[in-house]
RNA sequence: GGGGUCGUAGUUCAGUUGGUUAGAACGCCGGCCUGUCACGCCGGAGGUCGCGAGUUCGAGUCUCGUCGGCCCCGCCA
């Protein structure tokens, strides 16, 4: 660097240091030549100072600022001046000041960049992949990564305060059954061996409480080869904690401390806990969903009974067997056009909905709609009162089995509150949703399946049930959601060998098989294991909330694309045969 | 595995019913310019219309296939 030292970064200095010799380096963001004078806006990771080359005052170091372009890498070494009257920017945090530069070190030349580093620029995905570092150096991209330092400080400092201890896990473990697909990694000195990379770090966090550390944290990197979106990612990273000799409540209480003092670092809010609490079946039954976002209302009503002995026979048809019938109150929405509901009625579809029922309610509660002639003067006034439907509402029905409905009315629900602006994006709205069930039914692998994962606690009250209504139990299993997504979820663990015995036969999961995959917890928990109980937060869903993004993409330094490769380094890629022969692999696919 | 959408200059995009030499803005290159801050003015270069077939006298435009980005369903907590 030419014997050069920084001595500022470039969003230091103002007018308090008007006068000093000033030393700084960075990459050009911007030349303004005049023929004669010449402004560069020298860029670093915290700001902007604008810099000046002067012809009268030093010649050759002027001509030299001439060859200057876009993100070259220089120092500079000159005398803060205060500007001119009229000539602060007021964009800057240094736009009182200027750098009068008497030296100049061209550090770096670069081509042209592949694309603006303007925010305001969309750029295609493929190509901020493929130059990360030069989409990274965007303002508002860095602001990401430096967002994501200050959650990782502050989860760090409140949980060492907390008397937790960092301990990290094993990334090479074992295949376990239920939950995601693994990724596998192929044993050299075991032929025919795979380690796989761990979903999460649960067993060895339980194993651990075993071993009496007795409060475990991670940020920890977690895989799952399952399909992408915009909130998924192959490897995604979690904080993860344990505790032991704890209960529900106790979770509650830190995990309510650690968010009220993320957000007050982080982006200066004060949060007021308690947050609300919402059990599972209040929050499908109220919002068709197990992450509700109650910001808004739009509630589901139900009207099963109400149109049980209806004249319309797809809803009378759809509760005979079963199902149910849900419904929407769109307040003051009666000026959408046919177009519209077609197009909702289509996207409810994707959702397994056959059909969207709607109605316009008119003056003195009259409808307007399709089905209006399947239904009695009586009916109508039931199913409105039970919506309380006003003049110039739009009324939504979905009939279907519970699942469908839920689904389908959920997400028609959000599209609503999108469409009607009626989202506060200001206000951060935290959910509790607690007493999951233990078990769902597969119908696939036609047996339950955990809903959490095996290890989850059972509700002592609802352990009667497991025989005969095994989907009727309840769990010690807790989500966290914030603004509709869940951002965490934990359980009290099983800490007792016959409890886990019994689960696991309930999950189908035989003697042999639970001694195969999990004998090691199991032997474990026959070796004096506390009660404990934890939770998880994604780490990437939590900053794409606080830096209101919508993919996960931009909170993480090199993500993957939709088809988890990675542009920049292209991997996946292929291998030579040694390394396959080595591990004992064949290329089949050839 | 399925549905949708996009792919044209370095970037972001326009391109009519299939019809002459494929345009704009920004960027880039050159010139001019001493107070700009998205500086300004003048000039210039820059295209495998993702790729491959097909239809046609003629394809950026139509058809089929294929590759890739993104969004969604399934899958996944």
């Amino acid at each position: 660097m030419g014997g050069l030292k920084r001595s500022h970064s470039c969003n230091d200095l103002a007018v308090d240091n008007v006068g000093e010799a000033v030393t700084l380096m960075g990459w050009v963001l911007r030349r303004r030549d005049h023929g004669g004078v010449i402004f560069i806006d020298l860029r670093d990771r915290w700001g902007i100072t604008q810099v000046v080359f002067n012809p009268e005052i030093h010649a050759e170091v002027h001509a030299k600022a001439h060859q200057l372009r876009s993100e070259w890498v220089i120092a500079i070494q000159g005398r803060v001046e205060r500007r001119p009257p009229d000539m602060e920017n007021t964009n800057l945090k240094t736009g009182g000041i200027e750098i009068r530069v008497d030296t100049l070190r061209i550090l770096n030349s670069s081509l042209t960049p592949p694309f603006p580093l303007d925010e305001d620029v969309e750029v295609s995905e493929n190509l901020r992949l493929k130059y990360r570092y030069i989409d990274l150096r965007r303002p508002f991209m860095a602001s990401h990564l430096i967002t994501r330092h200050k959650v990782s400080r502050a989860v760090r400092n409140y949980l060492d305060e907390n008397n937790f201890l960092e301990i990290e896990t094993p990334i090479l473990t074992r295949s376990t059954p239920e939950g995601a697909r693994d990724y596998l990694v192929p044993s050299r000195v075991n032929a025919g061996k795979f380690y796989a990379l761990p979903q999460s770090p649960q067993l060895f966090k339980q194993l651990l409480m075993i071993s009496g550390m007795d409060k475990y944290y991670q940020i920890v990197r977690c895989f799952r080869d399952e399909d992408l979106r915009a909130d998924r990612q192959p490897e995604f990273t979690q904080i993860d904690m344990e505790l032991s000799f704890i209960e529900e409540e106790d979770i509650y209480t830190l995990i309510e401390g650690m968010m009220l003092r993320l957000f007050k670092e982080v982006l200066n809010i004060e949060l007021a806990p308690p947050f609300a609490r919402m059990n599972y079946e209040e929050a499908i039954a109220r919002f068709g969903t197990d992450r509700p976002d109650t910001r808004f209302g739009l509630e589901l009503v139900d009207l099963t009974e109400t149109v049980r002995d209806c004249g319309f026979n797809v809803f009378q048809s759809v509760v005979k067997k079963g199902g149910l019938v849900k419904s929407i109150n769109a307040k003051g929405c009666a000026d959408f056009s046919r177009k519209d509901l077609d197009g909702l009625t289509e996207y409810v579809g994707q959702f397994g909905a056959r059909g969207l029922a709607w109605v316009k309610v008119k003056a003195a509660g009259e409808w307007q709609s399709p089905i209006t002639k399947f239904f009695t003067d009586e009916e109508r006034e039931a199913i409105s009162s039970a919506l309380g439907a006003e003049e110039g509402d739009v009324l939504f029905f979905v009939a279907d089995k519970g699942a469908i409905v839920h689904q389908a009315l959920s997400e028609l629900r959000l599209d609503l509150a999108r469409r009607l602006g009626l989202i506060d994006k200001t206000f951060f709205n935290f959910v509790w949703v607690v007493d999951f069930p233990l078990l769902e039914y597969d119908h696939e692998q036609k047996r339950h399946t955990a809903v959490h994962h095996p290890f989850t606690a059972p509700k002592e009250e609802d352990m009667e049930f497991l025989e005969n209504d095994p989907g009727r139990v309840r769990s010690k299993a807790y989500d966290l959601v914030l603004n509709g997504v869940e951002i965490g979820g934990g359980s009290i663990r099983i800490h007792q060998k016959e409890l886990q015995d019994i689960i696991f036969k309930a999950l189908g999961i035989n003697k042999e098989e639970a001694e195969d995959k999990f004998g090691f917890l199991l032997q474990a928990l026959e070796l004096g294991a506390p009660p404990h109980g934890g939770i998880a937060f994604g780490l990437d869903r939590l900053l794409m909330i606080l830096t209101g993004r919508e993919s996960i993409r931009d909170v993480i330094a090199f993500p993957k694309t939709q088809k988890a490769t990675c542009p920049l380094t292209e991997a996946p890629s292929s291998v030579s045969r040694k390394q396959l022969t080595e591990l004992y692999l064949r290329p089949d696919w050839e």
